[in-house]
DNA sequence: GCGGCAATACTCGGATAACAACTGTCCGAGTAAGTAAGG
DNA sequence: CCTTACTTACTCGGACAGTTGTTATCCGAGTATTGCCGC
């Protein structure tokens, strides 16, 4: 089992957008060269964001991508699964109903015990990730960091 | 994201030596026609298990594999390690200290916040797994099935 | 000076290759049982 | 009848291809800006 590095990339471009003044577009470009990514791979999860209604794009000139939501109801698990996926690591085969020893349809009316206990893990994790949203996150940043980024992409006319 | 299906392959063939009498050797034939799976690689799976300590492999005639240590010595986790890996599925790749808007050393004392909360999830997961050994497994095993599989593989003289 | 228009450059979006991991398979080394011969 | 050695068949173990998913990349469609021309 290996998480995709997608992932990563996209959290972090997701925080970055959290730290930004809001209504101030990031192009790819800035994102890729401001984490050192590879811009054209980034695009493909940053179009995932976008599809799953986390980030907005705008095209054109002065355009770029930003939060489609304020950065506090935008949770962690929300960019994983956006990028991964929703579907879950584990899916029961059925190995009870096959081969020599299948079970009997009659004694499977209870889900498989291995699989319940599979799928209890995932929920854990996700209820674990659900907890932590991006505003939680940007709080975590250094300070001198945050300020770093606001004056370099800030420039924000609300200021 | 996406599990090996060799970990449910390894789990339902524990959880079946659970079942059969302690000290009764079932081979990789018997334990791949029972669930109808391809024996060749069942066996890597097997193998893996072995390596970890968790069966114990016996050759020649009437020979196999059994459990290493009591089922209720044995946890889902260490089933799911033994096969999966115990590599943690997300590896922070320190997206935080590249690009050109690098953080410095001195703002890195603290982990990164998203591999925090990633591992957090990680260890949330694990917990789950690790709360659930075979033996409360093959309590949850319709009788039938158990008794069937029990007559199948038993003739054991502790009977 | 102002409005409209066209050219421009920048943005995202989907379709296309290269790589790695998982899946599936095979044959060889080793061992315990079974058998037959000898005492 | 018992012991012993051998043959045999069955077991696991590691080395070898096929297929799916992830990683990486490119070029085309669309849009807001910008400069220019006409009024």
């Amino acid at each position: 089992m290996k998480l995709s590095e997608g992932v990563e990339q996209g959290l972090h471009c997701a925080l970055l957008l959290a730290e930004a003044p809001a209504g101030v577009p990031l192009p790819r470009r800035v994102l890729a060269e401001h984490y050192g990514l590879p811009e054209a791979y980034l695009a493909k999860h940053l179009q995932a964001l976008t599809r799953a209604g986390l980030l907005r794009a705008t095209p054109g000139p002065s355009g770029g991508f930003r939060l489609a939501r304020p950065a506090d109801e935008i949770t962690v698990l929300d960019v994983l699964e956006a990028i991964d996926g929703p579907a879950s690591p584990f899916v029961c085969q059925e190995i009870r109903q096959q081969g020599t020893g299948a079970a009997r349809p009659e004694e499977c009316t209870r889900p498989c015990a291995i699989a319940t206990v599979m799928v209890g893990a995932h929920q854990a994790w996700r209820e674990s990730l659900r907890a932590v949203t991006l505003d939680q996150l940007v709080k975590r940043v250094p300070q001198t960091l945050r300020k770093r980024n606001r004056a370099k992409f800030g420039s924000d006319p609300a200021a």
